[in-house]
DNA sequence: CCATGTGAATGTTTTCACAGCT
DNA sequence: AGCTGTGAAAACATTCACATGG
């Protein structure tokens, strides 16, 4: 897998030369491509449990999503079998066994840094916690932000976020900082031990190892989908 | 290109088998995956413009970039010949032709329908005007908001979108909505005329060929980064 | 029959490596 | 000497098509 721009950067293979007898899907990498397909057919199986719809075949999941039949089957085949031939899949076995795989079946603490408007939607946005994620720590440089409350948390001061997330065990950060600040505040996460980060700041990070790191940013994709807009 | 998840939606290739003398880069499609590097690439070297640097080697990119040269130089040839042999490529140039080629070189009006907490954090954005964007109209159905001013704009019933949108040549649609509106939302754009819509909704959207779709989705984003999270 | 899971084929993207220009 | 632009190779991802099993 890449590294860097559109591919995250991401963790290397953890293959070693001795784990001859795991079964194949642990022995090659997964690719990221198939990773990253996983939330929303997670999403879109849980909307069919919602709808009392216990089973579906790949063929109906693949119009639902827009890809493939064949890409649903090729991307669950990477961790099992998970069907059953003439029927389908059961959408809550589904559900539970990607669910486990992505390691949704838990609450995971993050750490939001910047709260500018932007970060202060974020703090605010409902729709974390539903899907696994729990706003657990807010941090700013800015001496007029500190000590404010956002919602049910206080703002810290920048420099005590390695040891917070250190402390409190936090592996995932979210970076909403202006961009001037981006790679200083990843640095800071990097130093609290984090392994994932959602960049909401238009800069490339400069993450080691083991780092995986996500962009979010809606510029770029207003940007690229204008080389396709025709007539003035 | 495929169509749907992770890809965008994408209009069809144009090419007719007539067009036989047309130069290589217009006659074969360019990959997406190159046009979605490209607003990072012009990011970077506006930096590097402002920081008075005039010139940068595709190894010079390639480290700010996180990518290799090779696939600059690559991306780059798929429109033409942009650099110089020993020397490298002219910053401020090849802003200019990137911003060319994607249409960066003018001002583009959005709609952005829905205007809960999501909508009015997009709408009270600074950084679209500076990237070629300006919103330009803002659609909610909820009686309530309409009528509101947001910033300078009042909202609008989201019934006047798609003559709205037709009236004054707008062919880019956010959507904020909530997700059991966003493909209703999406096909009022649709009828509209719209040619881009960059989704904020967690729904696959369906619309014709010809409209490109990318989604904004912080939660995968962070759903697929836990796979990677080693330890608890 | 129906629909999965998967080898094999195909298509796409990245990287290598170097001829050629400055 | 330095660096681009690009054929050719390699790596990667998707799709085909079918044997297999409920």
């Amino acid at each position: 897998m890449g590294s860097g721009l559109l591919e995250s950067q991401q963790v290397s293979a953890q293959r070693s030369d001795w784990s001859t007898t795991l079964p194949p899907a642990q022995i090659g990498d997964i690719p990221d491509i198939v990773i990253r397909r996983l939330p929303v057919y997670v999403r879109t199986l849980k909307t069919l449990c919602d709808g009392q719809v216990g089973s579906a075949s790949s063929e109906q999941l693949a119009e639902m999503l827009g890809v493939t039949a064949a890409q649903i089957r090729r991307d669950l085949s990477y961790f099992g079998k998970f069907g059953k031939q003439g029927k389908g899949y059961d959408t809550r076995l589904l559900v539970e066994a990607i669910s486990h795989i992505l390691k949704l079946d838990r609450q995971w603490p993050v750490a939001l840094a910047g709260l500018g408007n932007l970060g202060r939607a974020i703090a605010n946005y409902r729709g974390f916690s539903p899907s696994s994620f729990q706003i657990a720590a807010l941090f700013d440089r800015n001496p007029v932000h500190i000590g404010q409350q956002v919602g049910d948390l206080e703002i810290l001061p920048i420099g005590e976020l390695p040891g917070f997330m250190r402390h409190e065990g936090i592996h995932i950060g979210i970076i909403a900082t202006p961009k001037v600040h981006a790679q200083e505040t990843a640095e800071l996460m990097v130093a609290g031990g984090v392994q994932a980060i959602l960049n909401y700041a238009p800069v490339i990070l400069k993450v080691p190892e083991g780092v995986t790191v996500r962009e979010i940013d809606p510029v770029s994709a207003l940007q690229s989908m204008t080389y396709y807009i025709d007539e003035a």
